[in-house]
DNA sequence: ACAAAAGTGTTTTGGGTACACCCATGT
DNA sequence: ACATGGGTGTACCCAAAACACTTTTGT
């Protein structure tokens, strides 16, 4: 579960039988996509190149949601960017399912038992800056259902349900949504985190009714076609006028 | 987070820095209730009467659903009841929030950093033979908001906001009723939940919409008024006909 | 002028909500 | 006969869904 770290930081500093993994969504080009990244595991003369979410042991001296945020920085550079947990994977032999996945994670580890709590984050592609700080990590369409070590394709599963889950009933559209966007593009994005499509019409009737959405004075530029209107989210409005049984279904 | 084992078993049979800790629900006479434990906790020449949800660490050998089935079972005697993890709690000082609480279960620990994951459970309260399974224990008015060891308070205000959530898109309410149940006893059921009062005929209405809610030839007795009609739920009737955007709202 | 996306209303249908009385049974 | 909860229908309003054309800009 950890890269970065050698074993003696590991001995020192972290809990051996807890881990983070985090599941890191990103939206660019009307394609949602997923953080992976790639392992080079030797067994038996052969080498396989494998893919995993980026994972790391919890420190003694912080929360998980600290761990998150480590895990974040690290694999984007940015900071304060929104990460949720989802679930717990605690198969007993979850990272004995596939003995190559074992051989290589074994020497990083101090328990062969690992409970992880699995994480969804959401950024804005725009917002990253892929060419420095990623290494050995790609962001993979997320319909791609990619092969992954361990339980990890069943830590993606989850996170994709809970991702679409918590859409409809939290403001999170707009984690993965540039600061000022267009209501096409908060359309789309619904319909790629969906798989389907909306009525144009209908949509902004529905959003039209919310009241922290911010038309601006300011229009898109450099597109060849009418520009559209610029809107914000309005987080101190939407605190205000949210009810109980709010949700954000499209 | 453990009562009923010695040190020792902890030693040989247990992640000494994972636990479960379950917030067990009931229903009963118009009542929501939780499953509080009593603990004698001394310190500085005075016995504080303390209260916590029952918990347990998780075994080598198990993975934590296991370890929440382990726990319902001992303090229910129920098996096979449903129990879903909400969230983990991971504060490094969660369990040093107040001195006499680390003292009193400082010498049951391995170590003094555990995490717990929570789970919720919902019981049929008529199923459960109080008299002889539950010691140093009882069902307390589940809105009494009582002052509970730890970050334990926390923990049951995460575990009625998902118990509600969840009740509102999974048929989790026939957990709580019996077999055979009465249209009103499942109104007064997500009454007393929602803290709230639906009006009878709409209700009625959209549960008669519900194709896997069956009424039987049958009808109560040994009430003074007319008997009601009884109802059950068609488990597998659910799972055909349910759709990915169902809900339970009333 | 053309391409490309922005923006805009009406009609139909179904669900949500508010509301009051008679019925069957036990005591 | 009375008390108690069981059981039922209608009217209004609003939200969801289906559907097509004009506008503005860049090239």
């Amino acid at each position: 579960m950890e890269e970065n770290t050698s074993n003696l930081d590991i001995a020192i500093e972290t809990i051996p039988t807890i881990s983070v993994d985090c599941v890191i969504f990103g939206y660019d080009a009307n394609e949602l996509k997923v953080l992976v990244r790639r392992e080079t595991v030797p067994y038996e003369d052969k080498v396989y190149l494998e893919w995993k979410f980026p994972g790391n042991h919890v420190r003694k001296d912080e929360d998980i949601d600290a761990t998150a945020s480590r895990i974040l920085k690290e694999q984007t550079g940015l900071e304060n960017i929104f990460a949720k947990q989802f679930m717990v994977f605690s198969d007993p032999n979850r990272l004995k399912r596939r003995k190559q996945d074992y051989e290589w994670v074994k020497p990083r580890l101090q328990d062969d038992r690992v409970i992880t709590v699995g994480f969804y984050s959401l950024v804005n592609l725009s917002d990253v800056d892929n060419s420095t700080i990623i290494e050995d990590a790609k962001w993979a369409n997320a319909y791609e259902n990619m092969v992954l070590m361990f339980d990890h394709s069943e830590i993606f599963d989850e996170a994709l349900k809970k991702l679409r889950y918590d859409l409809l009933h939290e403001p999170l559209v707009f984690e993965l949504l540039p600061e000022k966007f267009t209501l096409t593009q908060m359309q789309k994005l619904y319909e790629v985190i969906f798989n389907t499509t909306y009525d144009k019409r209908n949509y902004r009737r529905k959003v039209n009714k919310m009241a922290y959405l911010i038309p601006l004075d300011e229009i898109q530029t450099g597109v060849s076609h009418k520009p559209a209107r610029l809107y914000s989210f309005d987080r101190e409005m939407y605190e205000k006028t949210r009810t109980e049984r709010f949700d954000f279904r499209m």
